[in-house]
DNA sequence: CATAACCGGATCGACTTGTTCCGGTTGCCT
DNA sequence: AGGCAACCGGAACAAGTCGATCCGGTTATG
């Protein structure tokens, strides 16, 4: 059961069709908005977008940081079964690039989740475990690749994980406006320069 | 003379030996807490650093954006000047990748100019015309090193500017913490990533 | 030593935002 | 059909933030 559905079966009395409906509202609207705008999204962003009071959001969900944070958690869920399912793949450098692909595309997509993993000390959705146990696979995954020597042996594990996340770019720079593809345009050069024989600069 | 310097000099009657020290730290306060917090930052916050009451910023200043304004301005200019020079070097690739260090670490000093730079359509404090300086400068910097080879040519000048703008790592991802040099250790990476014959991967 | 310039911070006013509350409405069961 | 519990939207509340102003007290300067 994902942490959005724990979150709304609470007295398991079945609920009546204009209050599911309005549920299923609620949950697509914090989706969008989390995407669309980050994590300082109000209660008042929220209930909008669905077209309900704030009563109703309220009625479901005990607060709207909770909300919020049973979104997150299932899209980090996501996250680190793909980097558990590239382990299993039997070439490391194919595994590892497809799930840089997928990871990027995935982070790039939610101002939310980009911002949650950017976080800095306050945690005021409570991720840290789930967040934790992202990045011990993403260690595990990039730690095999390296094993090969597939990756340039000046770079330490944990250069890959920044390198990733940079490859999402800010909505624009020096008055340029980011294409909808832009990180991947960034993730071609930045896989290129992992390779561990670099053109001799 | 320098916008900060344009800002202080109102009447020009000759300040009081305490009003032109706390006029210093003022300044300095501003570009302190700017470099560590980024734009989000309020005159208390600014005040507190210089160790001054709240009626001396707003003595010296007409508001605290235009001060904010005025120290971005400052090093704006200085990054187009930068910019200006690599041009005049001898060989656009040794000039390019010293422009784009001195570029980066310039940005990633001070977490409110990479804001600004980032920035969305707003423009509250009024940099677009700085902005856009910079952004020709640039333009015509990577256009000359694309015209001797040495980028490679599935690139548009319009992807440099972002690459070197994600060089720039949030202070956390996935629960690590960026070390200091973690630009540095991007940029190599992304500038050998430019090169024209990339690994055949 | 007189005084104009200057100082700090309490205070104002205008938001913003999470959450509660309630009068009115509606789906559901008999 | 009819009655009611569940549900609805949004006004209202309380707590907080923040830019800017103002003023009684202090200090540099001639």
């Amino acid at each position: 059961m994902s942490a959005v559905e724990a979150l709304f079966a609470d007295g398991s009395t079945r609920l009546r069709a204009d209050a599911r409906r309005n549920a299923e509202r609620l949950v697509a609207a914090a989706r969008g908005a989390l995407d669309e705008k980050g994590l300082d999204i109000t209660a008042r962003d929220v209930v909008n977008r669905a077209g309900v009071g704030l009563g109703t959001l309220y009625r479901r969900v005990p607060s709207l940081n909770a909300l919020l944070a049973a979104i997150l958690i299932d899209t980090l869920t996501e996250m680190t079964d793909l980097a558990i399912r590239a382990r299993q793949e039997p070439d490391p450098w194919t595994a590892f690039a497809g799930f840089a692909e997928a990871y990027v595309q995935l982070r790039a997509s939610s101002c939310g989740l980009h911002a949650a993993l950017s976080g800095t000390d306050a945690d005021p959705l409570d991720l840290a475990l789930h967040v934790d146990r992202l990045r011990e696979e993403v260690r595990h995954l990039v730690q095999d690749v390296q094993a090969v020597g597939a990756i340039r042996d000046d770079l330490d594990w944990r250069d890959i994980p920044f390198l990733l996340a940079t490859a999402i770019p800010a909505d624009r720079t020096i008055g340029l406006t980011a294409r909808p593809d832009q990180w991947r345009r960034n993730l071609t050069v930045i896989l290129d320069g992992l390779a561990p024989a670099g053109p001799g600069r």
